[in-house]
DNA sequence: ATGTGACCCTGGATGC
DNA sequence: TGCATCCAGGGTCACA
């Protein structure tokens, strides 16, 4: 589920209902997802205040006194405020607990993360390398231009490389092409920098709708109830091949590319 | 350095 | 109903 704008909103959340707040206690059901998680999680966490809430791509970095919780959601992961008392399910596998409070890590393929920072989080070989946050003012087409130059995959894996550019993933990168009508197969390094003006706009609009339109459910997120809403069920290519094309009607494709799936349309897309 | 594919794990959908 | 197969929004790693 989570790509860039689910990860904003989780972080938005966090930062309003309990930035500034102290951490009682912590349960960690799972010894491992896709790390080890630190044997000593519980214990390190336990009595320190939650200083800040950030994110870096898709990361979050909850910034405690004296260390860092970094938390990847993976494929299926998601953090919810429960009730306190809430009985665990089969896939709950952390509890945070900030007085009334409870935040709770549910992540059925276990692919998401728990790790503790002691250091600067921004040397991290896991945050290191990132490449730039697509909604500041540095990621620009001329940005994108010179860090696509040499590149021969198709311009879809290419803005979804996390060393180049954070947070675009598989639904917003289709999206994105869609929305700057430019074939997801094209070699990066062969779209012009006048189609890269139209891209890097594209790709901030459409990951800005996203958080926008989880941003109205923020509320539902911070409350018992845990829906995080439906912010993406408007998809113009994603997940809709065979059916017509918003634009000009003409059936949505759905191709593989580096063992994902790609969606666009042949006529609006070139 | 870049590109490709395997792999991590669980569950849901589909087909026989 | 049961079983096999494939697919899924993430990312890292080994290897050509």
């Amino acid at each position: 589920m989570p790509e860039l704008p689910e990860v904003e909103v989780t972080r938005c959340g966090i930062a309003l209902q309990v930035e500034g707040r102290r951490l009682n206690r912590a349960v960690l059901r799972a010894p491992t997802l896709r790390y080890p998680v630190p044997p000593g999680l519980a214990r390190t966490l336990a009595g320190r205040p939650l200083v800040e809430a950030k994110r870096r791509g898709k990361y979050l970095l909850l910034d405690f006194d004296g260390g860092h919780l970094l938390i990847h959601l993976g494929m299926s992961g998601s953090l919810r405020f429960v009730a306190p008392g809430t009985l665990p399910q089969k896939h709950d596998h952390a509890d945070f607990v900030f007085g009334e409070q409870v935040l709770r890590f549910t992540d059925p393929r276990r692919f998401g993360a728990l790790l503790w920072l002691a250091g600067d989080p921004l040397e991290h070989p896991l945050i290191a390398r990132l490449g730039i946050e697509p909604l500041t003012r540095g990621f620009t087409p001329g940005y994108l231009h010179r860090a696509l130059q040499g590149r021969s995959v198709g311009i879809k894996p290419a803005i979804m490389d996390g060393g180049l550019v954070v947070g675009v993933g598989n639904i917003y990168a289709s999206e994105s092409l869609f929305d700057a009508g430019i074939d997801p197969r094209t070699s990066a390094s062969g779209v012009s920098a006048a189609r890269l003006s139209l891209l890097v706009p594209a790709i901030k609009k459409t990951l800005r709708a996203a958080i926008r339109a989880g941003g109205s459910t923020l509320r539902d997120f911070c409350g018992t109830d845990g829906g995080m809403g439906d912010f993406q069920t408007r998809h113009q290519v994603y997940d809709r091949a065979g059916e017509p094309c918003v634009k000009c009607g003409s059936p949505i494709q759905a191709i593989r590319q580096g063992q994902r799936s790609t969606y666009f349309c042949l006529r609006c897309q070139r």
